[in-house]
This record gives structure tokens, sequence and C-alpha cells, in this order.
DNA sequence: GGAACATCGAGAGCGGTGCTCTCGTTCGGA
DNA sequence: TCCGAACGAGAGCACCGCTCTCGATGTTCC
């Protein structure tokens, strides 16, 4: 039974993604911290109380725009992942589609991998959108492992501290994927963002000169890292 | 020609300490967005104004907190630093030390390296203390170079990307310190950040399970990286 | 010591914010 | 057709950063 949707339905939903799109246009502009919900209701001519029939405040327009920017990232990386090429080959591509999405959007990288705005507990409806770019990281992992390029594993197994949704994440079970690799994925996974967040945030001015060149080889320590 | 602070200066300290102090519970409490120049102006009993005899805006205020916070997280690292110890286990513990202030200043943690809040370029004058951290796990690196434990470079020499401040910083000029290892070294660094500020924004939820144990291996491995 | 000057705190005020409430209007299902 | 739900507008509240003015107080020079 696929019920029509009303008139009022259909324009509530253009309203809502013309009050999104002028939000991302805001965010885009002047961030995340000085991003006004007057307006954004200014932009899409209403007055700001009639925005609060769509979003029941500030902070949870600013949910959807995370929400907006995971997937949009994950897209990204999703999009450069070349499952034909060699692991190593695909984990530098896709850590660049993901860099020049960050170069390209600073202020939703900021918003997405910066300083958590809301009262710190990230909203759950997040998480799935936030996993994307991992995903695509564990599966050029598993590929790898399936494949014979990852070494075994020493096979000195340690206590495990990843946990079993984010192993069976980064390739599943497989005599290669110990606990140490996952260790060493995880690490790699947090640093391609710590990198990322370190050149967008300023950390690396007056340390690092060519930062293109410098990503490349970054990226290519972490890939002989985990083995790839 | 020490010429004695009249009484009015001291006064002006003092006061600026109080606001400061006030700023930094606040911080704690509330967290930088939230951080209210009047609300820190009530709390040392004085009319919102008056502050702006102390602190020309909010931003500048910040700013003071910033390099507070830099200046103490990199008094953590020295402290935690013992030259005397072998270089991984001296990396360890500065890494470990880093945490542990990191743990217990969130808000503070979240500001320096966190998304900047002042319209991106971060104030000229939070560069020398911005840079403690980075000095002690140089000197580490240094010291490690000159006592033989770190492989030779392998010769190849790629084009620099390091710059030469830094490079003087990471140990400066020894044959076991190429550019190579100044990379990897800065990878480094950037990763231990990256590490914290998954940790603490909530980006490893559901994926560690041991964050003490996993932050300890994750800081073995990057020690093993760089050589250490 | 007293006058000229700089510094300071208080208060009022401006424009902005997030958010709430009320009040007509309009649309949709019964 | 009628009744209720959904909607936009408007007024208003408490708060924010910041500016200005105005007395009071400290400092310095004659």
């Amino acid at each position: 039974m696929e019920r029509m949707p009303t008139a009022r339905e259909r324009v509530r939903a253009e309203v809502t993604a013309e009050i999104t799109d002028a939000a991302r246009r805001q965010l885009a502009e002047v961030g995340a911290a000085a991003l006004s919900l007057r307006a954004v209701a200014r932009d899409v001519g209403l007055v700001s109380s009639a925005v609060y029939r769509y979003f029941p405040s500030r902070d949870d327009l600013l949910t959807r725009l995370i929400i907006d920017g995971y997937d949009a990232l994950g897209a990204a990386a999703e999009a450069a992942d070349r499952p034909d090429d060699a692991p190593r080959a695909r984990w530098l591509a896709v850590c660049r589609a993901v860099r020049s999405w960050a170069l390209g959007h600073p202020h939703e990288y900021a918003l997405l991998y910066g300083s958590p705005v809301p009262g710190y507990a990230a909203p759950q409806d997040t998480v799935p959108a936030a996993a994307r770019v991992g995903v695509v990281l564990g599966r050029i992992l598993g590929d790898a492992a399936r494949s014979g390029v990852l070494p075994e594993g020493a096979g000195k197994q340690d206590t495990h501290v990843v946990s079993r949704e984010t192993a069976e994440v980064l390739g599943g079970d497989h005599p290669a994927l110990d606990d140490a690799v996952r260790v060493r994925a995880l690490l790699a996974w947090s640093s391609v963002f710590g990198t990322l967040s370190f050149e967008l945030f300023g950390h690396f001015v007056g340390s690092v000169e060519d930062a293109d060149r410098y990503f490349d080889r970054a990226m290519t320590e972490l890939a002989s890292l985990i083995g790839l």
C-alpha cells in the first residue's frame, strides 16, 4: 500500500530541504559556532519561530548537518576506492579522497572531527553515517588479507581491545588478521584524521613545507604500518 | 633599575588573575563554546563592561586560556620525561602523561586540539607554548639517535618536506635522522593527538573495549614506527 | 599639597541570539 | 462540510558580546 504523499507533506519536505540547504551554506561560510538559526530562517524567507516547526532546536539542525557531512565524506571515500587496484594504491587513493573532501569543506570537517558542539554525547543517529569511511578502509584491509598480501599474524595472541563488531568491519575473520593488526588498523584510521586535523587546524604551520607531499608520504607510512 | 609596581598595577594583575581563574573554571564546566564573558564577570563580582578593561574581547580571553592550556600540557609532558630511561620508555611515559592531562581537562583539550574557535588563524603568541610537547618528543628522538639506538638512515634522500626549524627540534643533525625519519616523527606526533581526539570526542565508542590498554599498544606501535 | 591626568567600575543601551507562546489562517481527513 | 492538526507570523523573554558615558579613585607632576 504506497500512500501518496499529501501536498502538505511534499511542501514540508521541500521546506525542510530549503532549511538544511541554507544551513549548509551558512556552515560553509561562517562555521558551526557562528551558525545562526535566525539567519538561516531569514535566508529561506521565514520568521525564526517557524523553523522550530521543522527542527526542535539549533542542535538538531546541526545534527542533521553532521549526518549529511558524514554521508558526503563517506560517499567520497567509497567513490575513490578501486577494488581491483593493489591494497596500497587503494589505501592511498581513499586517503587522498578524504583529504580532498576535507580541504574543500573545512568547516564541515571541523564539525565532524573537531570539538563536539552539543554537550558531548554524540547523537546515536550519526553512528552509521560516521562509520562509512572506516568501512571502506576495513574492506581494503580484508581484501588484502584474503588475497594473501598481508603477512601472517605472529600468533602471539594478546588480550583483545578491539570490539567484535569493529573486528568484523576490519576484514572479518582471517589468519592474517589478529588483534595486533586490528589495533594498527584502528591507529592508522585515527592517524589519518589526526593528520588532517593538524593540517586543517594549523598545527603543522611552520613544520610542514609541502602539505601535499607530506600527506602522501605519511599515508604511505601508515599503509606500511598495517602491512599494505 | 627595578621599578616597584604601583598599587594599581598590583591590583590589576590580581584582578586579571581572578578573571582568568574564573574563566578557566567556567571552561572546565561548560566548555569553550558556552563560555560567557558575562558569567565570568558575575563570578568575580564585576559588571560585564568592566572585564573589557582587562581583555579587549571574549576571543582574547579565550586566547589567554589557550596559552595557559598549552603551557599546562607542556609542563605535564616535560615532568613525565625521564631522560635516563630508554627512549621507548620515555616516549610511552610522555604519551601517557599527555593522555592523562587530556582526560583530566577534556574541555581544555578540546579548546587546544579541537576546532579552532576564533576565525581560523591561530594567534601567533600561542606558538611557543603549543610547541612544548613537540619539543619533548623531539628531544627523545634526538637522544635516541645520539645514543645509537636508531637505525642508520637508508641514505635514499627524498626531497624534504619538514622545515629546517622543525628538523632542529626533532633532534637536530645526525646521520640517523634523515627526512624520512622526520616525516615519521611528525606523523607519530600528530597520531598521538589523533588518537586522543578520537577517544575524547567519542569516535572510538563501540570500537575500543579497553581504552587504557588500546592507548598503550597504539603508542608502542608509534614508537616502533619511529624506531624507538 | 594640590592640580591635571589616566585608570577603573557601574550603568544604560544596542543589536544579536535561542527559544516559547499566542493567534489567525490554511489544509486534510472524516 | 466541519473539525482538528499543521503552519507562519509576531511579540516577548532571558541571555549574549560589545560600546558609550559618567562619576570615583589612583598616579604623577609642579
